[in-house]
DNA sequence: CTTGACCCTCCCATGATGGGAAGGTCCACA
DNA sequence: TGTGGACCTTCCCATCATGGGAGGGTCAAG
């Protein structure tokens, strides 16, 4: 099967194929005479697993570690539960993040009138420059808001 | 003002003052006579903008929008409105992506005994390669994961 | 034998950010 | 006056996953 064969049933585009395959993700594809990559049934699920990993949002790097886990078959699922819990507190921190800016951003849309006028709060908020006086406990990543 | 003090009293890193500049984000610093960057506190209070603007979220296209409106005093608060409200759609739009990824996750993990036997449904969701045979209806940006 | 659909590699761009090298400037202190 | 260290400058590189495109080879059907 060449690659866009493999691409079309996998998925993932040839573009990407060939990244993951640079980049080890992927071991490399058998050749033809004429240096077509060639791949075979096997290698397509492989591919439709990282499709999969990715649409969960995993990294190339997890993925690797994801496939590793896969292909090793007296793997402890312990390993696997730890990437995927170790990721859903990523994402639900990266989540957090983005809800509390889209909290304030309501917020203050919400008390902008939105007409011809040039008054606005959402302006106002962005050029108070001054800090809180009494900053909380030192936020673990960027502090994605301030509380209004 | 120096870069390191303009950076200090902005939050902008040095680097990040620079790369506004050179993005056409910040119109380009006066220069002292040794090609120094001097910084006048009108400078610093738009760089101070800027930082809030991204800590909001926004990218440096639409703060570059964000701050010729701040700068017009005849603006349309209508027109700040706009943009903050398309800023909140869009991170409800990825906040949504990402929730679906970390429930269907969460979900899986629930399912995985995590011990040191290797049977894990995390895996096998994964290498699950058919997709389901009926569809929804077209998702708007990429399907972040599957319902089960 | 031509045409069009493939495939190959290599380079570039994205967005916001940091690292670091090589070299110039400034100030305070000996 | 010299010097060291803290500053500043520009330029290049890397990140991460992804796509675009150029320039050129391969293949199969007509």
């Amino acid at each position: 099967m060449n690659i866009g064969q493999a691409s079309k049933s996998s998925g993932v585009s040839t573009k990407m194929i060939r990244y993951y395959e640079s980049v080890g993700l992927i071991s490399p594809a058998d050749r033809t005479d004429s240096n077509y990559r060639s791949f075979s049934e096997r290698d397509v699920n492989e591919l439709r697993f990282i499709k999969r990993s990715r649409n969960l949002g995993f990294s190339v790097e997890e993925i690797t570690h994801l496939l590793s886990l896969w292909r090793d078959r007296s793997r402890p699922s312990r390993e696997v539960k730890a990437i995927a819990k170790k990721h859903v507190e990523d994402l639900d921190g990266r989540i957090a993040e983005m809800q509390a800016m889209a909290d304030t951003l309501r917020h203050l849309a919400h008390c902008c009138a939105g007409d011809d006028r040039p008054d606005c709060p959402i302006l106002a908020d962005l050029s108070h420059n001054a800090e809180p006086a009494e900053p909380r406990a030192k936020p673990t990543r960027r502090a994605a808001a301030r509380a209004w």
